[in-house]
RNA sequence: GGGCCUGUAGCUCAAUGGUUAGAGCAGAGCGCUCAUAACGCUUUGGUUGGGGGUUCGAGUCCCUCCGGGCCUACCA
């Protein structure tokens, strides 16, 4: 039995993500975890909320609470959606856990004695209004180049000019507007990923079979101009993990936090701990997880994330933890995604443009989208997201290929047999062929999702609910039961015994509808169909009882669409 | 500015340098009547963004031009 340890970048705190976010990591991050886990592979799959950093800060003072308060009331309804969405996490931790902040320190105490960790003294733009250090994002002011009156202080959205903020005229905080800022001294820690460089070019040259999108990301950052830079991992912040050296004070460094970058993957690690907790296990079963040394050899570990996150994962945090000279787990695999648009255009948090997770579980049932963003994930580039395509998508391969099978089959029976399992005759040459047909199929589909080939998984599922339909057509039972009615019954028989099928593949896309039709079938049994397909496609014995089910997928109207189309257009209210 | 990704049928996407560039949807025709006006079969549709080159052979590799997107290290 394999081990997979599977992780989805962790979401930021500051409020409910859209569609986008969910697509480029825990959805798939999901799919996989679930199809692993119906293979038999023992899994564990963790994600949590980060919850350090400015914004955060920010938000929670907007809100008008205590930031730690914030956070927890945050985490709550991150938690709650991501069960909407049946999102499988074995443990949804937080980046502000106890165990993070031991673990957060241990690293940078590991990372000290290893002498990757040098002091640097520099300037910082402060606002006395604010009562706080400014990241350069945060300062507005005229572009010195163009004119352009509300250019950011790291960059000018105008002329697209790098910038200082001392650069700026008329320097402003974007936080409060006041224009009271002054450069002051202080001290931070770097990590010196530069003298890892050829150490982590060795590693990512060993990927061979990563996306394309992954390698290409972190070359980039490993190569371009003077090759990797040695990064901050400490901020003027009071919200974050206090600077310590392992239990250790940091002399000269008392106030400061660790960068939410530094961290926020250490947090998937710690998470494994909290999962233990939460769990009432001890210290060895996670780490049986994480070391190496301590039972974690034979771990695959797979990250899911979008492109924006690549370059903390292939560098940071690996110097980190290669730096920390431990035998911890380092990842095996990155699945990477591109973005998903909508409409035309890109999803925003900060203008309210688009579905977020809440609204989308508010009209539609899980299911529906998870089905249309895995099998439009944005995997070779930018995939774009309408309302007309998700009507026709959905409609078509959920409603009337899968949803109208299980219809027809269950009706069929009923009127003819009854609801049970109808008894009598044997397979012929066309059931063969198909068990034939399916077995390679399924194999196919297999593969796929071991690639993690994800709308390519889901081409081969719809093709495979198809072959359903096409049995039956040329089956044809309702005509087969005028003269050979034990005929259809075996036909019906195996029609009914499809869905299971179809029930178990479906699982890790639709788990929900994948329920509802065990549950139609009387049948607690999601074993895999290894092996032999058809000694499995007898589970269903004659006489065996089901219930024909509630239309498993209603159809998106005209007129809904047309509604959500406008409802979602604008700001989010 | 630099780097990376991307451009294939009306739409969404496939195609280790190797038959005649394939699927799904939409369109057209036929069949079926168990079913959610559903299903099945057949079928129309392409100068692979433009131009040049390498090669026995290019959607794929190289150059160039045009369009779209992302990243560019103190937002996360």
């Amino acid at each position: 039995m394999a081990r997979h340890l599977i992780t989805s970048a962790i979401p930021y705190i500051n409020g409910i993500k859209h569609l986008g976010n969910l697509v480029g990591s825990q959805l798939p991050a999901d799919l996989y975890a679930r199809y692993q886990r119906g293979r038999g592979n023992e899994v564990l799959f963790l994600c949590a909320t980060d919850e350090h950093g400015t914004p955060a800060e920010l938000a929670a003072a907007k809100a008008g609470k205590p930031v730690a308060d914030y956070c927890a009331e945050m985490h709550e309804v991150q938690a709650r959606i991501a069960q909407g969405f049946r999102l499988s996490f074995d443990h949804f931790g937080r980046s502000s856990s106890p165990q993070n902040h031991r673990l957060t320190q241990h690293f940078a105490g590991r990372l000290a004695e290893a002498g990757l960790i040098r002091e640097v003294t520099e300037k910082q733009m402060y606002s006395r209004a604010d009562g706080r250090f400014l990241p350069d994002r945060y300062i507005e002011g005229t572009c010195p180049n163009c004119g352009f009156e509300s250019a950011r202080g790291d960059q000018c959205d105008n002329c697209t000019k790098q910038l200082d903020p001392v650069d700026l005229i008329n320097p402003r905080s974007t936080i409060s507007g006041s224009t009271d800022l002054e450069q002051r001294e202080t001290k931070h820690l770097y990590l010196r990923q530069s003298t890892m460089r050829q150490q982590l070019q060795d590693w990512i040259d060993s990927k061979t079979d990563w996306p394309i999108l992954t390698t290409s990301i972190a070359r980039k950052w490993l190569n371009d101009g003077d090759g990797l830079q040695d990064r901050g991992i400490t901020r003027d912040l009071d919200w974050g993990i206090p600077v310590r050296k392992g239990d250790q004070d940091w002399p000269g460094m008392e106030g400061k936090v660790f960068y939410v970058w530094f961290d926020a993957p250490i947090e998937y690690i710690a998470c494994g701990a909290e999962w233990a907790e939460a769990n009432g296990l001890d210290a060895p079963a996670w780490e049986r997880w994480w070391r190496t040394d301590k039972g974690a050899s034979d771990v695959t570990y797979t990250q899911f994330m979008g492109k924006d996150n690549v370059p903390f994962h292939t560098l940071s945090f690996p110097a980190t933890i290669l730096g920390s000279g431990e035998p911890w787990k380092l990842v095996d695999y990155i699945k990477s995604f591109n973005y998903l648009n909508y409409d035309g255009g890109q999803f925003s948090t900060s203008r309210g443009r688009g579905v977020f997770m809440d609204q989308a579980l508010d009209i539609l049932p899980a299911d529906y989208w998870r089905w249309w963003l895995l099998s439009h994930a944005p995997e070779s580039s930018d995939a774009e997201f309408t309302w007309e395509n998700f009507q026709a998508s959905v409609n078509k391969d959920l409603a009337d290929v899968l949803g109208n099978f299980v219809s027809r089959i269950t009706k069929f029976c009923r009127a003819k047999f009854g609801e049970a399992v109808p008894e009598g005759g044997a397979w012929g040459e066309q059931e063969t062929a198909l068990i034939e047909t399916l077995t390679a199929r399924i194999r196919t589909y297999e593969a796929l999702m071991d690639a993690m080939e994800v709308r390519k998984s889901a081409q081969e599922l719809r093709a495979i609910w198809v072959l359903g339909n096409e049995y039956l057509q040329s089956a044809a039972p309702w005509v087969t039961i005028k003269e050979d009615p034990e005929r259809a019954a075996m036909q019906t028989r195996l029609g009914l015994n499809l869905i299971r099928l179809y029930a178990v593949l479906s699982a890790p896309f639709i788990p929900d509808a994948s329920a509802a039709m065990l549950a139609a079938l009387h049948s607690d049994d999601a074993a895999w169909p290894e092996g032999d397909l058809g000694a499995w496609l007898g589970a269903l014995p004659a006489d065996h009882t089901f219930t024909v089910p509630e239309v498993l997928f209603g159809k998106i109207t005209d007129e809904q669409r047309e509604d959500w189309q406008t409802r979602f257009a604008g700001i989010r209210t």
